[in-house]
RNA sequence: GCCGGCUUGGCGGAAUGGUAGACGCGACGCACUCAAAAUGCGUUGUCCGUGAGGGCGUGUGGGUUCGAGUCCCACAGCCGGCACCA
């Protein structure tokens, strides 16, 4: 293969090698892509691909990605929009130092040689972005107005720092987010088991947020995936109810509790608080000796289990009494408190009253140590003979019913004696209506290296002070010389002299040694975009003015809570401050699918891999990213297994030689084309943009198939190659193709005369006179089914439109012997013929 | 358990309530070739029929409609999210 291509004329042939080799430099020296060119009234359009982490070179799934995110950025640019269409690197995180400990040398080196590598791999893959505004997270200049923004809100009381429970890796000795603890309970990396572990870290009260985050979701109903506004929605686990207060026996200060299910307060029997909680504690405290003893064993084994053993619902029910006793609000009986790790520190007060009869997990647990049961809601419909008292059944009666046993609720449905009891509660101090959220506060210190460090001093009494913003950035030290290995604690440090200052007056603080999650640089990353080399300001106000919010987010549908979640949230925050004049970061979202491999996530350990590398070289550039869009709608995973590259290849193979055998000449006038092909041209010119609205590219592409293989035949049939209408098919694929096949387009391009870069061309509009057809097909159908066809002219009247119809040899066939009952015309497209007999 | 989504040929997929299967992959046949590759042309939902033509067909069952892949109801299967969250 490669031999021949010695022998034949390179300029005769498709070569993809040559084309890619032809056109980078070209493109290098025009800059086509380059925002700040284009001065003029144009609309804008800010399309966004979610940026990469630089782990190693670009691989299949970064392919998919990009590609997707060029195809929508340059069919806005064919549209006639300005197009911003960015690109940085998330180039804070763990791997980086990951890299370092096992190889030596630095986190820093690791990061930016595998940046300049993804740089030329994108290039590369002639991804359209304005090489002008990148940015990285690690440099200083972007991660002192993380620092910025930590500052802003720590002054707002939005940034906080408080002991509490975190995940623990007990063999990379740090703490780990939540998304990199696997569902079995393990770290993703050293496979130990997660546990928890009580430390002061800093948070960001997000949950102050939490209404606001949930209530907007609304707006973007239509514009982002059904799939991740759920998702969002699940997350947040916003739920209504009411705070009850429980007085204690032998305390002051009652207890109170959360419930969705004030109604059931009546059939409340017994108390349960969560075993790691301060109230367990302090309770504990005032019991026997010996129960004592039970409770701390009882704390150590809860502490010791994985985190996700402890969310097992199947495990049976344990627990401790501890010999205190609270009173129901409403009836004045005594509840005796249990602690079992069924109940959750964290969720509500860490505290629950405990209705059985209601409750499934009250339920278990009662049957477990043998406590009452009482139903207060009669089951609605209830069947004859039927067993349904949960004592004896085992399952909780959660549904709708009538209070009974209850007093004042009696007779009430459960929706008007949760009201009910709600407003009682209230009048007498002892309750209230609630909200819980599942979304707790985010956790932002991580004992890591290579991070933004947190703009806090502390003085030797521990008082945070807040670095003075014309002192930022605080920048990372050199990491030559820490040791980054886990011990524990943030490598920083080890770091005397970074971490040593003096205050104005004179003495001796310690920094903040650990650095925030990566998740905080990319939660504005898109705001930086506008102004990457602004060292007065986060963001320039005149650019955010022309560009954001983000016209069109495009990524993996991985981030769909934690990333998504919090750029939301910083914007909202920033919102507040009077930084940005939008609420929501991004109007729009797409998901892209997953490249995966005989149905299965690529894996290298698995061997179920395939290299972008290879098939880059294999197939060159354009057939890789035309197979990615054209093998299913974006949303959907391609199956690498599934899909020929080498039959996109034919494809552009078939379109550059339209191009190479055009014979007439640039600007001929196409009014005076073959007609037939003119319309053909014409039809895909108009649906094409629609097509282009919704995303789905795999259609475009089997258009431009059409396209070019009716272009194919008018210039080998009776057309020929110097019919104007053969040029302006051509000139209209390689317009389309370059969202898609840029090489290709770019080549055809030229050919066809012009000059580069076809980019930015404009595509032409459809003339309406050849949208309309000379006839029509129309349908014939006798019953519904379909019996016959006749072709008419478009205009024809409704009438003599009925009148063929019946004339047609299928109608004749199905109507004979049988009564017309009713004819439903709609000239020109068919006839349906209803007849009986 | 709760919530959301999906289900169309051998495969990926297409189809404003109006000819289901566009476009492509694969397969089969043909041309070119000593042969193969490449390229081109043709066939390709399924069953009956030599043919003309006809029956069946978009997970299952029902409904609305002159007409349903598309709208409504129920069910099944698959995928995803959340889950001892009170």
């Amino acid at each position: 293969m490669t031999v021949e291509r010695d022998d034949v004329q390179p300029e005769e042939t498709y070569d993809f090698r040559r084309l890619e080799a032809k056109w980078r430099p070209v493109w290098d020296e025009l800059d086509p892509f380059d925002t700040s060119k284009f001065e003029d009234d144009r609309p804008r359009k800010y399309v966004l691909d979610m940026f990469p982490y630089p782990s190693g070179d670009l691989h299949m799934g970064h392919a998919e990605q990009y590609a997707l995110g060029d195809a929508v950025a340059r069919y806005w640019r064919h549209r006639g929009f300005q197009v911003l269409h960015p690109i940085g690197w998330d180039s804070f995180g763990l791997p980086a130092e990951n890299a370092a400990i096992k190889r030596g040398g630095e986190p820093r080196e690791w990061t930016y040689e595998n940046i300049a590598q993804q740089r030329d791999s994108m290039r590369r893959y002639a991804a359209s972005f304005d090489w002008n505004r990148v940015l990285h997270t690690s440099d200083p200049e972007y991660y002192k107005w993380n620092q910025w923004l930590f500052l802003k809100m720590y002054e707002k009381g939005l940034a906080y720092r408080k002991e509490s429970s975190v995940n623990w890796d007990p063999v990379d000795q740090t703490v780990l987010a939540n998304e990199q603890v696997l569902a079995d309970g393990t770290s993703e990396r050293s496979g130990a088991v997660v546990v928890k572990k009580k430390l002061t870290q800093w948070f960001l009260r997000i949950t102050d947020y939490a209404d606001r985050l949930l209530e907007d979701l609304d707006q973007l109903e239509g514009k982002w995936p059904h799939k991740v506004l759920t998702m969002q929605r699940n997350w947040i686990g916003r739920s209504y109810g009411a705070d009850v207060e429980f007085a204690i026996e032998g305390r002051d200060e009652p207890v109170s509790v959360f419930t969705t299910r004030p109604d059931t307060l009546y059939g409340a029997t017994f108390m349960v608080v969560a075993p790691d909680s301060d109230l367990a504690e302090e309770l504990a405290a005032g019991a026997s000796e010996e129960t004592q003893q039970r409770f701390r064993e009882y704390l150590t084994h809860t502490q010791q289990m994985g985190a996700i053993d402890r969310q097992n619902a199947d495990r049976p029910k344990t627990g401790v009494f501890l010999e205190r006793y609270g009173i129901n609000p409403l009836d004045g009986s005594r509840l005796p408190i249990w602690t079992s790790d069924y109940v959750l520190a964290d969720y509500g007060h860490g505290a629950i009253m405990a209705v059985p009869a209601h409750d499934q997990r009250d339920l278990d647990f009662a049957r477990t140590f043998d406590l009452p049961i009482k139903i207060v809601v009669e089951p609605t419909e209830v069947e004859e003979g039927v067993e349904y008292d949960p004592a004896v059944t085992g399952v909780a009666l959660a549904g709708d019913g009538q209070l009974i046993n209850s007093e004042e609720l009696n007779g009430l449905t459960k929706d008007d004696a949760i009201a009910k009891a709600i407003e009682i509660l209230a009048e007498r101090g002892t309750g209230r209506a609630a909200k819980n959220y599942r979304l707790r506060d985010w956790l932002i210190s991580r004992q890591r290296y290579w991070g933004t460090p947190i703009p806090i001093v502390y003085d030797e009494a521990d008082n945070e002070i807040p670095v003075p913003e014309e002192q930022l950035p605080v920048r990372l030290p050199d990491g030559e010389g820490l040791d980054l290995k886990p011990k524990g604690s943030s490598p920083l440090g080890a770091a005397t002299e970074w971490k040593t200052v003096t205050l104005p007056d004179g003495s001796p603080a310690t920094r903040d040694t650990d650095t925030m999650d990566t998740f905080v640089d990319s939660s504005w990353y898109f705001l930086r975009f506008l102004s990457p080399n602004n060292d007065a300001e986060p963001f320039d106000q005149e650019e955010l003015k022309k560009w954001a919010p983000v016209d069109q987010y495009i990524g993996g549908v991985e981030h769909a809570i934690l990333h998504l979640l919090y750029a939301r949230f910083i914007t909202k925050v920033l919102y507040d401050l009077g930084y940005v004049s939008f609420t929501e970061p991004f109007s729009a979202l797409l998901n892209q699918g997953m490249v995966v491999l005989n149905g299965a996530k690529m894996s290298k350990s698995k061997g179920n891999f395939v290299k972008l590398g290879d098939e880059l070289n294999e197939h060159g550039v354009d057939a890789v990213r035309t197979t990615m869009l054209f093998a299913s709608p974006p949303e959907e995973d391609v199956d690498w297994a599934d899909v020929s590259v080498s039959g996109s290849g034919k494809f552009l193979a078939r379109a550059w030689r339209l191009a190479h055998d055009v014979t007439s000449e640039p600007g001929v006038d196409f009014t005076t084309g073959a007609l037939e092909l003119r319309r053909v041209t014409a039809r895909i010119l108009d649906e094409v943009p629609k097509l282009g609205e919704t995303f789905k590219y795999n259609v475009i592409i089997a258009r431009l198939m059409e396209l070019t293989n009716a272009t194919r035949k008018a210039i080998d049939g009776g057309v020929g190659a110097a019919d104007p209408a053969v040029r302006e098919a051509a000139e209209t694929v390689a317009i389309m193709l370059d969202m898609f096949a840029p090489y290709v387009a770019e080549d055809m391009w030229q050919q066809l005369g012009h000059e580069p870069s076809v980019a930015l061309v404009e595509w032409p509009t459809a003339d309406p006179a050849l949208l309309v057809e000379d006839s029509v097909t129309a349908i014939v159908q006798i019953n519904g089914k379909v019996r016959d066809s006749f072709d008419v002219a478009p205009d024809i009247d409704e009438e003599e439109f009925k009148k063929l119809a019946l004339e047609t040899a299928g109608a004749q066939r199905n109507i004979e012997g049988k009564q017309v009952v009713k004819i439903i015309a709609k000239a020109p497209k068919f006839v349906n013929v209803v007849v009986k007999g």
